[in-house]
DNA sequence: TAAAGCGATGAAAACGTTTTCTAATTTTGT
DNA sequence: ACAAAATTAGAAAACGTTTTCATCGCTTTA
């Protein structure tokens, strides 16, 4: 292995010296510059990082927890962070821990191991407090999910109202009798979609119906929302219309209420949630609410990238300061649920 | 920080019997070890990672590259290795590359940094020869794609026996009229899924019909797949049936099928490749050949392991001793082409 | 003309481990 | 009871950097 000295031998100059002209320090002479600059060319030197962070107590590195890597709407966060860090001289560790607390805590460990010199995490459970420890002593972002309890800066969307507005758009459409296709998971979204769209139904002057609601498993996929919407349509005051918290739910809703014989948008409109791929594959194309993914990683990225860059000059953390970023969602509008639907045709009314 | 040394002072022994205790070197006390795990116990000691790499000239981590996080068929070999790796000591260091190879050589230079003691690529386009620079001098592993002229380990599937075996059975369905869609990018797989289609068609004394060839985009997608569909169906003596070189490109063609009014399978039989999520969503659901991505993950992790441990025994590395692993495919019939269809049903028999 | 200032450089310490070498003590064998 | 061997443990070197401090030779200033 090439050594820093090797190349201080060849250059006929001290250690430190190549060392103050790789990091553009400074005080050195145009000549000697060169005279590095030529030694590393020859000899290729590379500088080892491990003893760069040991010295420099930095590691340029951040931790990526990501519950699970296959979930295309975590891939596109994931993809805003690392262009993001690697924007700014950081690498991104990214770390698959299935949702499982074990694997958390040992990942996030590595700060105390100084292998990394922040963390951002893709999705927590409310009720988290363990994650605290961290956060009180190394800088930690939250992406999309978080615990309004728990003072750890974050970015995400206003689930709450995003919902509203879905459940709002249905009614404008003229529906009175809605479902929603909810989760048994513990995540703040999904308890911010619940109560937006009772909310709304409320404010609306429409009762909410206890049976309307359906609760998938935790990890849901397609089947789920399948399954989820065979129960509530089977009913004898079905719905006539669907808010699923994310878009293979809706997906799922949709195959099951075709199956069913039914016709989406006529028979019953079905709205998603993420407009995360796989929303205008087969028609109807799925209406749903967009969230800005890339964007959410993004400011992720640059929250904690700050806050490193701020800690290394000596100025406060403020790491448990609790910062919030909330970006803009979007309805998009496509057939799954469309103005112009004749509601005539619908024997109830 | 807590350092070895505040351990060794809290214990009352020296850092290097903390060390000796905390790597399980033996030669030490009974009672001694006690005291140091309660030393360790009470000041919270976490070891420093970059010392400890710097010191044993490991770092126990592994480059892993991917050309696309949000393919799923990327994420599942990347969930075999992540298993894999952790369960053998090892933390896989993720690198999304977007397949631009200035960034694969920049995570690569991170072995000559010394950030880790390897690689695995989950895909290399063919003529990467300046890879071989990198792997002559540490270990790389390639999993999935490789280039059959260039000396680096690798865990693939058997690409043109599967192809044979796909076009195989669209001929024992009885048709003879039978085009590919095939891509223009370049990887072994995609050229032997191509060669296997012809050279199954010539067995079968098929002629081979160019215009029943399609070539989508390097980085195609659901779209190309019905784009193709499109066009090859157009034509005066279209196919009747079709092999397409991902599932992706199958979902396409059929929708892309079904939009000219065509059935599948009835008037068009479609088969895919990979068999990974979305092949079972809507119906038809899609025939097509599986590969074993989960493991093609973890034996990549498994070859890779193993080299490093040897090297770390003074055994020879091995590394460029190309060392291949073929891992079974397996046909799966499912709707998009199957038995019994009505072959009088075509006006053209 | 001496003092001060400045630019360029090197020696050595520091970062936190592991490992080698050596020494002290205990155990074993005869 | 004594030499040899084994066990336990510490001091110090090593890993490859960065950074502090000191030095040296110049130029500038009064």
């Amino acid at each position: 292995m090439i050594t820093i000295l090797d190349v201080a031998k060849e250059a006929g100059v001290s250690a430190a010296t190549v060392s103050r002209v790789l990091n553009n320090k400074g005080g050195v002479s145009r000549i000697t510059v060169e005279l590095v600059y030529q030694a590393v060319d020859k000899l290729g030197y590379e500088p080892n990082i491990q003893a760069q962070s040991l010295r420099k107590k930095e590691t340029r590195t951040i931790l990526v927890l990501v519950p699970n890597i296959s979930n295309p709407y975590y891939a596109h966060i994931l993809s805003g962070v690392s262009d993001t860090t690697r924007a700014l001289g950081y690498s991104s560790f990214i770390c698959n821990t299935r949702g499982e607390t074990e694997q958390e805590r040992e990942v996030l460990d590595l700060l105390a191991k100084r292998r990394a010199d922040g963390a951002i995490l893709l999705a927590s459970e409310l009720g988290s407090n363990w994650l605290l420890e961290y956060a009180e002593k190394y800088p930690i972002v939250q992406c999309s999910e978080f615990d309004p309890n728990i003072p750890i800066p974050h970015v995400s969307i206003d689930n709450y109202n995003a919902a509203r507005e879905a459940v709002r758009f249905l009614i404008q459409l003229g529906h009175k009798r809605i479902g929603t296709i909810s989760s048994t998971n513990n995540y703040l979204s999904t308890h911010l979609r619940l109560k937006g769209y009772r909310d709304e139904l409320a404010e609306a002057g429409i009762p909410v119906m206890e049976h309307n609601i359906y609760y998938a498993d935790r990890d849901y996929n397609f089947k789920s929302g399948k399954k989820a919407a065979k129960a509530v349509l089977a009913q004898e005051n079905r719905p006539t219309a669907l808010f699923c918290i994310s878009d293979v739910l809706a997906q799922g809703a949709i195959v099951g209420a075709q199956e069913m014989g039914f016709d989406v948008p006529r028979d019953l409109a079905i709205i998603g949630f993420d407009d995360v791929e796989q929303t205008t594959i087969y028609h109807p194309y799925i209406t749903t609410i967009a969230q800005p993914c890339y964007e959410i990683g993004k400011k992720g990225a640059e929250m904690l990238c700050q806050s490193l860059l701020n800690q290394q000059d000596g100025k406060p953390a403020q790491s448990t300061s609790a910062h919030e970023v909330i970006l803009p969602h979007k309805l998009v509008v496509r057939e799954s649920a469309a103005k112009r639907i004749n509601l005539l045709d619908f024997p109830a009314y």
